[in-house]
DNA sequence: AATGAATGAGCCTTCATTCAT
DNA sequence: AATGAATGAAGGCTCATTCAT
């Protein structure tokens, strides 16, 4: 995972049925690869073989071997995205939070093997401005870190990036101890935001 | 990296000043490459080069690449884990941890890099066991959060594992957004723990 | 370039008025990247796109890669041969070899580069018999050679054959050096050919 | 021959004797292979195995493809400039000239085919400024031109490009003709450019 | 006729590791 | 002990060509 030099960009985007497909199954494959066997084995050649397509038809669609692993991210991205942006419709930020956070943790149990590399990686140079701002995560964070029912934070921009940072590796450190419960974890992860953000947290209860 | 069927623990202790010298000079060029180009560019040969000594010569003393990086990482955790353990005496378990954390901030913004690159290599398969008792930092936050005047967890283990966890991921965090400040970090880094924990945090004063 | 085994003549002549303007645009998209990036970057895909038509049009009159080469070849030859071929008319053989001298100048000058490509790639094993009767370049200059006005020579067939590689190299290493003055290059060439015949070459006047 | 972004020059010049006998193989082995299979053929897989070496030695001298052509360009420029250098002690000249001549052509005609290629491949854009100048053929023709014995030329510059030129595309055609006779090829040339130089060249002897 | 998705042989290059000196 | 030349498996990527639609 060297040259780097190659757009991170999809080459084109798949129009006919056919190739929609054949998309779909590359950025699978490659899901499939990076969980059973790790991003050590993830390679061009490999995923093409499992996608059961040429290698040709791989490098049709990504100029090269990261912009896969971006297209697979972003993917992921979004559909976590997705699901965290309903918080907008939450009555206070306390329920809005609980929802991203749910979110987030729903999405990490969902393939946690998957999400956990996804996280690292998307650290790579180059990588990570690519992927930041399909879910708009850290965006929904600070509206919500806004609302009037949380207490107001000094450096609201650290605390959001505190916050992301803070979700994002409990629920892959739960990932990755095999925890399976999303209540449990999601319950945990809002006690340990609620305490940072120094509100009261019902932790009693716990 | 994959071929990691050779042992991860070094081929041979140096005994002679000159090799302890040369050997030490191993870890250090690893360290340096890793924290200047990165995991990508981390190779055997670089690492020879930039160390003044041949590629044979770290064979010597390294069955293989991952042992090397093994061993750069126990250099770490050692040197982070002698600070956290003078935890031990602190008064009470506030300031126990406190100084727990403050090890953990004043390591990563040291060198916040190579911190951080180590962190997440060291979930690769193989390497976790080989490391993670170097520094006893899991032992000693056990032992920390069953002081008295912490609030009880009712699972231990896991919040250990936790708070392990929470500490690596907002400080690798903040090391990458190029934080500097160790105090103002550990402040809001004892604040989610003690959040967490379901102690009142005395965040008023952050 | 490597499997030339398929023909190098075209597949089918284009006859409806449409696929005439079809096979033009493609040889001329084949010309302007040879002149603009090279033989390397010479490939039937961006010759296709370049020409706005699919490959698999391109392949419907081009049995491959080398044929569109060679069609472009002859294409280029064809026009210098027709201007060359009116020395036929001159009134004696130094006029006809002015001629023939400034055709090829004039050719050369209009499009260096692809001249200069055409002329290298025409030393392909295989190409060049396809190319060389195209515009009879040679078979003039014997005729021309034998002239009463100008000196007999021992070996017509070798003279014909240096005065042609002779201008042309010439005329390839003036484009080359970006000359763009057609009168001056064209007196020089004639200096050297006449200086080869034996022939008082009056390069007094140059 | 596309990427060309490596360095042109040699990683490292040999030391150890069994090093510079590698280095030699390889460089004999892309000889070997142009003058045998063409440019087309040339590839530096086929390249190691023809020399004996396995691919990854070849890689340790050379940073790439095109380096080892220019290494292979510059080792047969080399030896004829040494030898055309001698020219410097002729007499007159048109001694001088005729020794230079003499030089090209029977290096030419030494390995024909793959002085030929060479001649080509030397317009690649990069290729040319590493390599013109090892024999410094243009500047002793410059030299040269200007001894008191040769007629004064008014653009002495062109005259001498136009020297070489014509000298290099004389003999390549006549190599490709299969012509092994050096001194009539060498007395052809030499009337050519006296001929182009405006001085009586006794071609009657021809 | 035209399209363009798909193919896959083949080439370039890197780098972990060995071993003769 | 140290050296560094040599190895070769592995992997990234291109592009000429085919063929189903």
């Amino acid at each position: 995972m060297k040259p780097s030099s190659p757009s991170l960009r999809p080459r084109k985007k798949p129009v006919q049925p056919r190739a929609v497909e054949t998309y779909a199954w590359m950025l699978e494959a490659a899901a499939q690869i990076l969980e059973s066997q790790g991003i050590d084995a993830f390679n061009t050649n490999l995923v093409a073989e499992r996608a059961g397509v040429s290698i040709g038809s791989l490098y049709q669609y990504f100029p090269g071997k990261e912009a896969l692993l971006v297209a697979l991210m972003q993917r992921e991205k979004a559909c976590m995205g997705a699901d965290a942006a309903t918080a907008l419709a939450a009555p206070d930020g306390r329920a809005a939070l609980a929802h991203m956070v749910g979110a987030a943790v729903r999405h990490q149990l969902d393939r946690p093997e998957l999400a956990r590399l996804i996280d690292v990686e998307e650290t790579r140079p180059g990588v990570q401005q690519e992927v930041e701002n399909v879910s708009n995560y850290l965006g929904l964070l600070r509206s919500t870190l806004a609302r009037p029912d949380l207490p107001p934070q000094p450096d609201p921009e650290a605390a959001a990036a505190d916050i992301a940072a803070l979700v994002r590796l409990l629920v892959d450190a739960a990932g990755a101890r095999g925890e399976t419960d999303a209540q449990h974890l999601e319950r945990r992860v809002l006690a340990a935001i609620l305490g940072y953000l120094g509100a009261p947290s019902g932790i009693g209860d716990r």
